[in-house]
DNA sequence: ATGGTCGCACCGCGA
């Protein structure tokens, strides 16, 4: 009896999170509201929007069953969190008072979990000035972190972070270890984010595996399998001894019009 | 056959 409230106490037990760059919400709007009903994840943290707040599809996203907040600038960047219960304490950019346009970072809190969806700069070439841009940011996302975020809490960093942290995570790596996607000087300041006390919650369950979540639309990336994985979940101790499972849906990257990113889930114990 | 793409906003730039 009552089977159907122990189902619904079952989908309460886990909450599962998202990471997607969707390159243009408004090119994607048709395959994430797909994805969303096909999924039906709690969370979704999304990076580069490409469009400014007034016209993210906010309506057809409600529609669907999800709140939305968002950080959106045109044409490039901007990040936004979906989630199903609406998130509360919404905050915007790296708050060190910095005159900095480009919109790479939103916090929201849902169910307990303080979630952060993170678009790292690319970084362009070793010697374009995209590249220090890039370093400067990541430190002063750990510097956010030291200011703003408790250790101790149940926290995730999740987003296109632009770096692959091991040559594990790179189908070839010796083509692109000395870019700044891989390079030993951009794996080192993503281990000095990391260390803030952050975990990857991805490869903590699949540990050895070779597993992308990007592959370049040129030179027949995605058919060769030719990957980064450069999309993460980062999370903090108390949240991250809750991860169930964690997968890439490679599906995602398949058919008309994908993205260049697959999505990337986790699945965590509700607290 | 040793290249090969997208999205946005324009005719180049960023990824």
């Amino acid at each position: 009896m009552a089977r159907g409230s122990e189902t619904s106490n079952i989908a309460r037990m886990s909450i599962a999170v998202v990471t997607w760059n969707v390159n243009s919400i408004r090119a994607r709007q048709e395959r994430l509201l797909a994805f969303l009903a096909r999924h039906s994840p709690d969370v979704v943290c999304l990076q580069e929007l490409k469009v400014e707040d007034a016209q993210f599809p906010f309506e057809a996203l409600r529609a669907a069953g999800y709140h939305a907040v968002t950080a959106g600038q045109k044409t490039y960047n901007g990040v936004a969190i979906l989630s199903k219960e609406e998130a509360t304490d919404v905050a915007r950019g790296l708050d060190d008072g910095e005159d900095d346009p480009q919109a790479r970072l939103i916090l929201a809190t849902v169910r307990g979990v303080r979630i952060a969806s993170a678009y790292f700069p690319n970084g362009g070439e070793p010697e374009s000035p995209k590249y220090p841009y890039k370093l400067a940011w990541m430190k002063r996302l750990r510097a956010y972190l030291d200011r703003h975020v408790d250790p101790a809490s149940p926290f995730l960093l999740c987003g296109d972070f632009n770096v692959a942290p091991t040559d594990l995570d790179i189908k070839n790596p010796e083509h692109w270890r000395a870019s700044v996607l891989a390079n030993d000087e951009i794996r080192a300041a993503l281990e000095h984010v990391r260390a803030y006390g952050l975990e990857d919650v991805f490869r903590k369950h699949h540990p050895g595996e070779a597993i992308f979540s990007w592959w370049d639309y040129r030179m027949l990336g995605f058919p060769k399998n030719d990957g980064l994985r450069i999309d993460h979940l980062y999370a903090t101790p108390s949240i991250a001894a809750r991860s169930e499972q964690a997968f890439v849906d490679r599906e995602e990257r398949k058919g008309k019009a994908p993205s260049d990113h697959a999505p990337v889930f986790c699945v965590f114990s509700d607290g």
